[in-house]
DNA sequence: ACTTTTATTTGACTTAGGTCAAATCGGGTT
DNA sequence: AACCCGATTTGACCTAAGTCAAATAAAAGT
């Protein structure tokens, strides 16, 4: 996801105390396991996850092959969104690849806030916001780049993901398969 | 998109009327020529459009090609996302392919509208989740389906478009060259 | 009806990326 | 040091879809 923590962060900065209070209570720190899942396919998501440190991945199964939806790091919010959004099955699956630790916040308790305090409202909007943005831009990317050039705008951007990541698994969120992936590497 | 349109007219219907009023007191029903633009690209997009009747057509241009990223109907909100969220020049231009008529929101009044009136925030909330949904389930698409089963799929559930989208249009939409699409066609 | 323009189809050829199978490379184990 | 197992690379071949160019067909203008 984009950068947008910023501008969240200022808006929850800007929460009166009672609200911060009411947040940090319904919040729970946990840990996961390397290969463990927060999330599995099938089940309902009810909880999102703010990844305080590791990384994550989304991803769906089709036909066979692995579908990467989205790679989580520090920061980064994490659910599935069609399920969190309808309190519907989901069809994607969020697992840890490296030890993970998350702020917890289950879905019941998010929607008792927002009735409670319309700021609330506010945050999830610019939250969903941002992440149809980046959904956009996903698509755009896929619209408009080679795979090499998807592939070298992750290298530039966001180093750090070939740090931690699997080549399999860079390779389903780059939408390749993984020989592709190897050669695309192997040229420059 | 979705016809999510029934969730949030029952949304609408709720509102009290001092609420209606205000909303109808800032919408303008208008009527664009078969060929006129809502929106250019460069411009922001500082309106929503709901189409009342008439198709339109949003898209990017990128090398040379038209890409397009998405189809209005009858019900739709037809806006340029990115654009009108961050109130930024839009890459995408959005076009009436016949005449359309529309109802008219500006950015600025909605603003407003949301200050004074918590529940329209829910409103805008809401529908940002389902174009967030919609994009996902595009991008979905796109990972799994071949052309030929998107334009399958859209023979199906959505026959009405070949009525008024001339072929350049829709094979921009489905991502695929005009000449491929004349092949899926040709077969089957 | 006849011309001009625009939309659509068809043909020949190219290409990015996929698939399947085999070969290497590492890094733990023992 | 020898072995095993997963991760990565390499090779040979295939396929969906793109490109460019030419041929029709359909619409619109006169």
């Amino acid at each position: 996801m984009l950068s947008y923590i910023e501008r969240i962060n200022n808006l929850i900065r800007a929460f009166n105390p009672e609200l911060k209070t009411a947040f940090e209570q319904i919040t729970k720190i946990r840990t996961y396991a390397k290969g463990e899942f927060l999330l599995k396919q099938g089940q309902i998501c009810r909880k999102s996850f703010l990844l305080i440190t590791g990384v994550a991945h989304k991803y769906y199964q089709y036909e066979g092959k692995i579908i990467s939806t989205e790679l989580y790091f520090k920061d980064d919010l994490a659910l599935a969104f069609h399920s969190y959004t309808l309190q519907e099955p989901s069809k994607e699956t969020i697992k840890a690849i490296t030890e993970v630790v998350v702020s917890e916040l289950a879905y019941d308790d998010f929607q008792i806030l927002k009735l409670k305090y319309p700021a609330v409202v506010v945050l999830d909007l610019m939250i969903t916001e941002y992440y149809a943005v980046w959904l956009e831009n996903r698509l755009f990317q896929f619209y408009t780049q080679t795979a090499r050039s998807r592939y070298l705008q992750i290298l530039e951007k966001s180093p750090h993901i070939l740090q931690y990541i699997p080549l399999t698994i860079l390779a389903a969120y780059l939408g390749i398969s993984l020989e592709t992936l190897s050669r695309i590497r192997a040229k420059t």
